[in-house]
DNA sequence: TCTTTTTTAGTACGATCGTGTTGTTTTTTA
DNA sequence: TAAAAAACAACACGATCGTACTAAAAAAGA
């Protein structure tokens, strides 16, 4: 195995994966079968079924690929921040904008499996709910940095919030996408802001910080 | 068409919505196939399906069915509240209530069925936003009523808190479903208690009107 | 009770599902 | 360029899907 030139194989799975990326944000995981996919990147049902030791592999690959996208064009970009608030702010920034305009057609793609595998217990539920828990428990652990410099008042829960704020992004999701909502992102920018003008200490400690 | 003493096959279309409904919210409104359902009533296939002229007519009337289980616990007896605050804090709390305790399997129905149909235009999805959206409505004008009789601040916006409320419930029940947490909806009561404490105006209107 | 209507089972159809097996074509390696 | 390996198509399999048709059983009305 190479790890430079991605040869023939590689290549088709990683456009098989977008495509099950696709397909799969706008009709579940379940919507996801062989031969939908074989006909999205114009192979036969068999000839892609070779790639995958099961359709479960597959879910499952999936499901790494849409993590290793929102690691990379969510979590990553963040870590340059500083740490504490200016960070937490940055992956709500950075959360936001994702979800909002370069995820897939069927919008947040954890959001849709999370709530498919909500109910059905199995490797895949856990596979999707360690991936959301991962993040809910970044916000927390950033939250509770924030507080620990002093950015953020004693008061709150870390957990608190975080709940709130990751309830602020879905609820924008679920608008935009079963009610169509145009501003629905807007409204989830607004709480967000509104939730950090609050918890934020009042001295700006920060000012002199550059 | 009698209006009294259900017959045969309103009893037996009765329990097949009840077995929808709960099949439903736990695997989703496309997890509700005709043998599927006909095993859990007790049926055999062809005589399930001749109750229902296809399955999306099956479909619908289960939403149907779970958007009156939502009216009748939920929405009906808030009406015995004042209208405006003492109204909307009752939705929230009956709501919560409702989704944490009383409904099925798969946590809430809506919540189940908005997400699957999201990107999957169709009657259904129509169906499903109509009523979503009929409940936020209905938090929308409350809020507004609460804010003409000067019981909420002037500075919110009630799409915005409401927006907010509906969040916390949604997050509440993901939550509950798909990580487990016991605590879930305690969060969601403390950040709904938290939001009323923020916009409720600072003179005690209430106390003496016991 | 007899007749009519409703409810149900049995069965068949084409479509699609996931998963194998077999053999051919293409790419990679030597 | 020849040999080895990977990628793919074609096909068959049992299962299940939604739907339609037919006939028997059960309930309701007279």
């Amino acid at each position: 195995m190479r790890e430079t030139a991605l040869r023939h194989g590689d290549r088709r799975r990683r456009s098989i994966l977008r495509a099950a990326l696709d397909v799969c944000s706008a009709e579940g995981l379940e919507g996801v079968s062989i031969g939908r996919l074989a006909r999205e990147v114009g192979l036969s049902k068999s000839g892609l079924a070779a790639h995958y030791d099961s359709k479960q592999a597959l879910q499952h690959a999936t499901v790494d690929a849409a993590a290793e996208g929102f690691e990379a064009v969510v979590i990553e970009p963040t870590r340059a921040a500083e740490a504490g608030l200016e960070r937490l702010v940055a992956m709500l920034s950075a959360w936001l904008r994702y979800v909002d305009e370069i995820e897939y057609r069927g919008g947040c793609f954890f959001a849709a499996a999370g709530h498919e595998t909500a109910s059905r217990p199995g490797p895949l539920h856990d596979r999707v709910a360690a991936y959301t828990r991962g993040w809910i428990v970044a916000l927390e652990r950033e939250a509770r940095t924030a507080q620990r410099l002093g950015e953020i008042t004693a008061a709150v829960e870390p957990a608190q919030l975080a709940f709130e704020l990751h309830a602020f992004v879905q609820e924008a999701n679920l608008r935009r996408q079963l009610l169509g909502e145009p501003d629905a992102f807007q409204r989830a920018r607004a709480a967000v802001a509104a939730s950090f003008e609050r918890v934020t200490t009042a001295r700006p400690s920060n000012g002199d910080r550059k």
